[in-house]
DNA sequence: AATATTGGTTATCAATCATAACTAATTATC
DNA sequence: GATAATTAGTTATGATTGATAACCAATATT
């Protein structure tokens, strides 16, 4: 309403483009957002050779040692297959190890190695410096308010954990 | 930090997972929270047979008459090419028309139809409840409060428009 | 013991997104 | 005003991502 485009409504529209609906949804400012952050962050870990799944990877097994792998693949909300391909990577750098499980020959339980742990410390470093980079502007109680609504909509969505 | 998974820190780790370090970066919050609104999206926009994007150049060709295929990819943060298929399966279904422009005989002015009228307002009907279920816990003050951390995050990180 | 289920794997396929190269038209340069 | 450079749209193609089907081995179920 009472936008620029005004003025009888049916010129060029080359220039200045109108967003007026878009910018009506909640939606569409979230993933703008969340497209920039996960841009940055793909960015922030390319040094460590980590890339967002292959990095939350490593976190999960560092929060929780010896976790199997489709349990690993319902955390992240990956398939099977596409897990393997994650755990075999991080495996074949030396980051994370595959143990057998005794109580359960068909599992394996993943751990993280030293130099695992080791890229796992530096690259975290550089993501809560990618975190206060794009957040700097928030103060932390807009921050916590913007965590605890994201939480709000999950937990409509139906979505489980944390 | 005094979390479930305690005792020595070094058992099985199946049943609860531990997302301790996830939870504390903003942008897993935000991922999970837009993967799960753009996921809702696109189902709730299935029966028109609009996805995100061909909505999106719906909205975007109502709000902006006669706008150009260029300015409308560049709007979408889309390359071209793949600006042409969209385009080209809405002209196709008569939902935009091209029109070649009498000042640029290289480019198109695209319009909306009748018939592509009619169907962005039913979509955005759709798109409207799709945001008032999911944000429903959300008051409006707090809603407001997101989509100007959502601002702020992009002009930090240069994101021009709006 | 026979059957079903689960953890992990392989192969494969669909969808998404980006790149290169082209034509036609316009703009810039000399 | 001819030549070169750029722009709008297109085509073809390739890389990457994510999902599905089918399989083996081990465990759980009946």
């Amino acid at each position: 309403m009472g936008k620029a485009v005004s003025k009888k409504g049916e010129q060029p529209s080359v220039d200045k483009t109108n967003f007026e609906t878009l910018n009506g949804f909640t939606g569409y400012h979230l993933k703008r957002a969340t497209n920039l952050m996960m841009s940055d962050l793909n960015a922030t870990l390319k040094p460590f050779e980590l890339r967002l799944l292959s990095y939350t990877a490593l976190v999960l097994i560092v929060d929780n040692p010896r976790i199997r792998m489709s349990q690993l693949a319902a955390a992240m909300d990956v398939e099977r297959p596409n897990m393997v391909v994650i755990v075999d990577a991080l495996e074949g750098r030396e980051l994370i190890s595959r143990q057998r499980l005794e109580t359960d020959r068909r599992a394996y339980a993943l751990n993280i190695t030293l130099a695992g742990r080791s890229l796992y410390e530096k690259a975290t470093v550089a993501v809560r410096g990618h975190e206060e980079r794009l957040t700097r502007q928030l103060d932390a109680q807009t921050r916590d308010k913007v965590i605890e609504a994201m939480k709000l909509i999950l937990k409509i969505g139906g979505v489980a954990h944390t």
